[in-house]
DNA sequence: ACTTTTTCTTAATCTAGATTATTTGTCTGC
DNA sequence: GCAGACAAATAATCTAGATTAAGAAAAAGT
């Protein structure tokens, strides 16, 4: 059942006794979005993490010309909020969106305070998939700056190939920053040199 | 005295006791950088994390082509590390440098380890200041995205006016990912519409 | 099965920003 | 106070990638 690959992720940084986990698992609600469902739009406030344990969710904005920016990709095993809002409990400018029937685990925001109160190991859980998430976005966006189109698209299918095979090539396009034509030109042999 | 500045940036977080404070200041080592001389170079393994008291740092790559990428300008009050190879201790690609006359506290990883298990309350303090962190850069990723050179940098000047003010405009060139001659060309009134 | 919608490709044109080069202004050390 | 290095401005040219448009291919709904 789904409530395996939550606690296998966690079991990565921290080690929980049976009663832990339990008190752990009492907190998730469990909820499936069909395909281009959000969890979050734009204009609202984040009051959950979520988990998830089936299908593919993506994070991004829409900016002032209509076009979207790809944030996130969340596949299974990984968290995805909108981390601003979350915080800051301000509405935030996100959109989140199954790309396919998906099922998520959601921990409220005050869930996760009580979390850290009552089992503080989970302040090390998060504080330690934060610093992995940031380590990633720091060098997302050294990427942005030093890496040309090309290289970003090779990066990017090396790093995700599970994400790469399973999603529309517009959506990698705007993860990584060009038009879908640009990088159709690119796959057909555009940018030779290199 | 300059510890003072890090218990008031501690503080803004979690409280300490007397005795904790001490207990945490007798772990940083202080240290002064002239100009130009590096905290940290490509190569090396990050093995503390420095909070600056004067002066002021900058961590940035050099991209195949030989040119800076600046990821992080940190002006006093400011926590600055090579996360990645701090978290993994292997070689890091950044360099962090004083840009001018600066001084830091350095605290180990190995003591910062031990602070979160002696004084848990640090994990608190450092999962937040992390969550920060990457909001901060999650933000940055999108306005890569989602804004040109000019919004990318009159957002930098709004957000920054200290260090806007403090240090060479090739520098915000670098951060916000354009040549200094574009910048030049933008500030003298290119990009005339918007 | 077939109709609609979505995605991908190709190609021509255009532009934001890069590159190269030169000049001028500003520090900094001595 | 001056020499040499460093920083900024200006301008001409160039290019990576955007835009626009149209058709082909694939997916999805009924």
């Amino acid at each position: 059942m789904k409530n395996n690959s939550i606690l296998r992720n966690i079991s990565k940084h921290i080690n929980l006794d049976k009663a832990e986990e339990e008190s752990f698992l009492s907190l998730l609600i469990s909820k499936s979005l069909k395909k281009k469902k959000f969890l979050l739009q734009s204009g609202d406030v984040c009051t959950h993490s979520a988990f998830v344990t089936a299908g593919c969710l993506r994070a991004y904005t829409i900016d002032e010309n209509g076009f979207e920016h790809i944030l996130q990709f969340a596949p299974p095993d990984w968290w995805i909020a909108d981390m601003y809002s979350l915080i800051t409990q301000k509405p935030g400018n996100l959109f989140i969106e199954a790309m396919e029937e998906s099922d998520v685990l959601l921990l409220s925001k005050d869930d996760q305070e009580k979390l850290y109160h009552d089992i503080p190991k989970f302040e090390r859980f998060f504080r330690i998939i934060t610093e992995n998430s940031l380590v990633a976005n720091r060098q997302r966006v050294i990427d942005s700056l030093s890496l040309n189109a090309k290289q970003r698209y090779e990066k990017f299918c090396s790093i995700y190939p599970a994400v790469f095979n399973a999603i529309p090539q517009k959506h990698i396009a705007s993860y990584i920053g060009v038009t879908p034509e640009f990088l159709s030109k690119l796959k057909a042999g555009g940018g030779e040199q290199n």
